[in-house]
DNA sequence: TTAACATATGAACATTTATTCATATGTTCA
DNA sequence: TGAACATATGAATAAATGTTCATATGTTAA
């Protein structure tokens, strides 16, 4: 009977302190109402940088910026056509710890 | 046909601000290696804030700041028992998040 | 090549936040 | 009540981080 059946947790160990670090590394990308906004606005469809700036009221720069973090953390990914650059959600990960957090607030 | 259903996201939309906020900030609570290691913790059993501290080597006071923000954000509950006060996990929402992290960081 | 546009990036500034120290609050037991 | 112990909290400090401005890089079309 592996404990981890129950709880439901990956073979993750409190002391796993490398992995433990990443992982508060990932939330903290989530952390932030900047890139959650971005992310949110991706859920329709891919977008531009200067349309999530616009549907945001945001400066270009500070869109930029808070995609080069996602884009590391690989939530988001782009493509490039023509001038513009379009980003889209990386993976289903994304919305599933997105969609437990809403979970959470809304009890 | 609603598109919640095949993105599995509730019914919050880019535009709800506030949501979006405490969605950040509930997130922000994760973003914390200390915060995620004392979760990490008491994923094996309930435990007093000095035996949280003494596990992870580090001040008592440290951890009963950050038990208050995990208790703030209903991640983990506490009850007393004579001197000592124990905490737990609050719901199973902080696992499944927690997991859905795992996940993404092992691919 | 040059102009116009889209995106990325570095530096600076302001804000947030985690930790520590000192101390207060609360509980038990003699 | 007083001593010993467990926990909480306020203030101070240091470190991390988001935004802005200015500018660089990259792309297209004339």
């Amino acid at each position: 009977m592996d404990s981890n059946i129950s709880t439901n947790i990956p073979i993750v160990k409190a002391t796993d302190l490398e992995v433990l670090f990443e992982l508060a590394d990932l939330f903290k990308v989530f952390g932030d109402s900047t890139r959650i906004r971005i992310m949110f606005t991706l859920f329709e469809q891919e977008m531009s940088v200067l349309s999530i700036a616009e549907a945001l009221g945001m400066e270009q720069s500070t869109i930029s910026h808070q995609l080069r973090i996602l884009r590391q953390n690989k939530l988001v990914r782009s493509r490039r056509e023509g001038k513009q650059i379009y980003y889209s959600l990386d993976d289903d990960h994304v919305k599933r710890i997105i969609e437990m957090g809403v979970d959470h607030i809304l009890e």
